[in-house]
DNA sequence: CCCGCGCCGGAAAGCGCTCTCAGCGCCATG
DNA sequence: CATGGCGCTGAGAGCGCTTTCCGGCGCGGG
């Protein structure tokens, strides 16, 4: 608003408190090995003149930023007309809060951004990233890579178990398996699935969940969405019309459900009677918001976002060590979390 | 990844190139004022060398960061369980690139963080902030005020017109009106608000254009609602309690509308033949969801976001010029977007 | 042919901070 | 009482970059 006044320096703190800087700077970084009388007065001498350090000065010589990048894919951002976004983000933010650390976000509007991305990290203006690309044919991964930026991956990346990355996800696979066992579990004989899109590992795993329990899956049981509604609509129609016995249907997650849902209310099959629906995300304002209800799988988002960011600091503050050692051998790992089946009113 | 390489600094382009720093800088900031041999020659080495400029180092002499801060208070994560966070936060993100500028989010978990959005903000570590804070008690605003940091606000803030503040907001107000006369315009008597939160402003506008059109409205024809589906759930309820007779409902957003219409539907009452809804900010995975598909008031997120990020930057461009300067006169001022009305089934 | 003006490019002074290193005073010891 | 050692503080050297200030060079006019 007004002016910007100059701030205090360092230097001024030294002066009012007639001491050193490097005492000054000692007393702000932690006080080691100043004793109590300074320290006091040093403390008194920032409170007074209001001074807080200069992180550009600062960065310039530690050479670290306590700042994290966060990369979201344009593609990403649609699929967020979902809370998933804001609440990856936020237990992101929780993590790195604690942590006196920044986040900056990246979010990149197609091709033409990557350069920039990259540029931007290669500039070593962040100490890591976080790095949401599930698509197959994403270029982002790659790029990170040769900005040699210590970074996780947010979902499983596409790359063969032989490529070194940390990622965190859900468990895809596991919870398919559950959800569709829980509609064999209610006497379904005839489930058949909507995909999500499958140039995303998630989709992919969901589907091979789907298999594990259906093995040999009448393939018309199985119709490909996108993990929208639109998509999931079509899918539905589409399986109605090749298979009008089905009993049950798994969607890759609750949009798609939702979707579904209506084309099946439409045809008039009462769910959960005549066909048992079963979604995926958990979505509240969608999935509480179907009719009836959605029988869903939850995945904690939030807990991921957290896990993302612990993991990333862990791996910074022990520099050195690559990041990519860790529980998982010695070519990258992962850590999958849990999911749970939520039972609602659709199955 | 790998040990992170040192970076090429200014003064080793210098040296492949055979000319001082200080030419390297220019060509690097604009190239004004060298010949073009000795820019080509810069360029290649710049090139060859993978050389990007370290953003500490120039932040220390600059001043100017080319980064904004985007501050959210807790409580609007929650509202965020919709795309409104997202599509804001796009809209910011593509004008702050397209000025080469990064956003740096700073969510807020309660009192205790405020303290340290406050020290982020006045530790000079950003060019400017925007800042959504839609309650009335918010400490926020007065504490971006204090850090002297030029800001603009996402919403309009709660203080007095007497205060200097730099806003954007929807046509609440307007957008109301419109919802009202909509329903008005199909012949309903007897038309009920379910308000919003009103410790925010938006909610307060909201229910000020209701009134704008039901003047003298039947107190007990409004209820207070808090944004969520809960909240609509309990409104309805009370509505239909007091008065049975009434044959429209206005919610102050979608979520609350979603609400409403289950409880409708739970006791019995058709819509929109018996009763006809209006919710407001369109967000798709809702509105679209319901059953009926909402009517509602539209406004542009995206849009919100893009000149929120576009006024603070002009104001940096010229900055001396105090930010407050603008089409409102000499205390602050405010953009207003307009609103649509979307005719969907539900009224 | 020489001088002056203008433009180009280089030298150098920091921006605010951290951190190493040396020095000083004090206590414990011989 | 002298000396070594240790703990604390201050001085100073940069971190990588921008930017001002000049010196030097090339050109046109006298």
């Amino acid at each position: 608003m007004t002016e910007t006044a100059p701030r205090p320096t360092l230097e001024a703190v030294a002066a009012r408190a007639g001491v050193s800087r490097a005492t000054v700077s000692r007393v702000v970084n932690g006080g080691e090995g100043v004793r109590e009388p300074l320290v006091e007065r040093v403390r008194r001498a920032v409170e007074e003149l209001g001074y807080v350090p200069n992180q550009a000065a600062r960065s310039l010589v530690t050479k670290r930023h306590d700042a994290v990048a966060v990369v979201i894919a344009e593609p990403e951002t649609r699929v967020f007309a979902d809370p998933f976004f804001a609440l990856q983000l936020r237990g992101i933010s929780k993590e790195l809060t604690a942590h006196d650390s920044q986040l900056v976000l990246l979010l990149t509007e197609g091709r033409a951004d990557h350069a920039r991305v990259g540029r931007y990290l290669a500039g070593g203006h962040v100490d890591g990233a976080l790095v949401f690309s599930l698509h197959l044919d994403d270029p982002l991964p790659e790029l990170v890579q040769r900005a040699g930026v210590p970074t996780v991956f947010g979902g499983r990346p596409d790359w063969g178990e032989g490529n070194r990355s940390v990622y965190v996800d859900s468990d895809n696979r596991g919870g398919a398996r559950e959800a569709v066992r829980h509609l064999v579990g209610l006497g379904r004989r005839r489930v058949a699935h909507i995909t999500g899109a499958l140039d995303q590992t998630s989709a992919v795993d969901r589907l091979d969940g789907f298999r594990d329990v259906v093995v040999d899956a009448d393939p018309r049981l199985i119709a490909e969405g996108d993990f929208t509604p639109a998509g999931g609509e079509r899918a539905m129609r589409l399986l109605l019309e090749r298979c009008p016995d089905l009993d049950a249907v798994f969607a890759a997650n609750d949009l798609a459900a939702s979707g579904a849902l209506r084309v099946l209310r439409a045809q008039g099959r009462r769910v959960p009677e005549d066909v048992a629906v079963v979604g995926f995300d958990d979505m509240l304002p969608v999935a509480e918001q179907t009719d009836p209800p959605l029988t869903t799988i939850r995945q904690d988002i939030e807990e991921m976002g957290r896990l993302m960011a612990g993991l990333l600091l862990r791996a910074l503050d022990r520099r050195g060590t690559p990041l990519d050692d860790g529980p998982g051998a010695d070519g990258g790992s992962g850590v999958v979390l849990p999911t749970t089946l939520v039972r609602r009113a659709s199955a």
